[in-house]
DNA sequence: TGTTTTCCTACCAACTTGGTAGTAAAATAT
DNA sequence: ATATTTTACTACCAAGTTGGTAGGAAAACA
């Protein structure tokens, strides 16, 4: 049940543009893909989805790059994981309800209850809560 | 972050057998493959995990079968699911250790939280709480 | 007009998932 | 003994997912 690269990467370029928040410019993705050692071309691919929901401002060209739009505080690790991996949903049948052995099943109370602990649990975290100076 | 096919279908044959408990006779797989609709050669894939756990006592030959060792109420949730699935770790570093950039990681306290959260959770939840009569 | 950056699309190797198939070994009934 | 029934074991396989790479277009700015 594992997270995969998207969502942890999502969450390590989400965390360093929160470092730099106060610094209010714009980071260019190879800063970040340096800083963090990971590949530009693979974080590139990881930015659309969090661009999709207007995670942050960007610009093109010389001193382009990104920049957070709310506040560190204002952005949970649920949204941020969400938009980056989909539903952290246990079980598809929670989502999807497109399940065969849905009127003999026993477990899924139980699966909707641990996707609720889940979900509760990442929804009271936010972004300022990995950050370095906490 | 789901459970695959090998985790949901342990807790099937498991419930299916916990469900018999009182009729004290050995179960064959096959009859377990018919109720729950599922393939029984696959089913027979996911036996040697909980075999190996000595999650129950089997028999060969004719009127052969499975049958469970404990009581329902004494097998957690997360013990079945660990044996079918390994680690439900959310992420690898919280196991193995082999992460690289771990002296710059910020998310690995928030991670195992969670796999603390998620491990609580299904360390209180027994097989009888899936139970038919419950 | 050149440079720098985001943005977009196509491709790919390795691994995982969700199975199927066949057979050996053990236990029991006849 | 032998046939039957069931577990136990091993090999194989197709499709999807993961974790990338590569190349270029478009925009913004100097």
């Amino acid at each position: 049940m594992r997270i995969s690269t998207k969502g942890r990467y999502a969450l390590i370029i989400m965390e360093n543009l929160a470092n730099k928040y106060h610094e209010d410019r714009f980071v260019r993705l190879n800063e970040i893909a340096n800083e963090e050692e990971l590949s530009l071309k693979y974080l590139e691919k990881i930015i659309p989805s969090l661009k999709d929901k207007d995670f942050f401002i960007t610009s093109r060209g010389s001193d382009g790059g990104y920049k957070l739009k709310r506040e560190p505080k204002d952005y949970t690790i649920l949204e941020i994981l969400e938009a980056s991996e989909g539903s952290l949903a246990p079980v598809e049948c929670i989502t999807s309800n497109t399940c065969n052995r849905k009127s003999m099943c026993k477990s899924i109370g139980m699966w909707k209850e641990l996707d609720d602990t889940i979900n509760n649990f990442l929804d009271n975290k936010t972004l300022e809560d990995l950050m370095e100076d906490k």
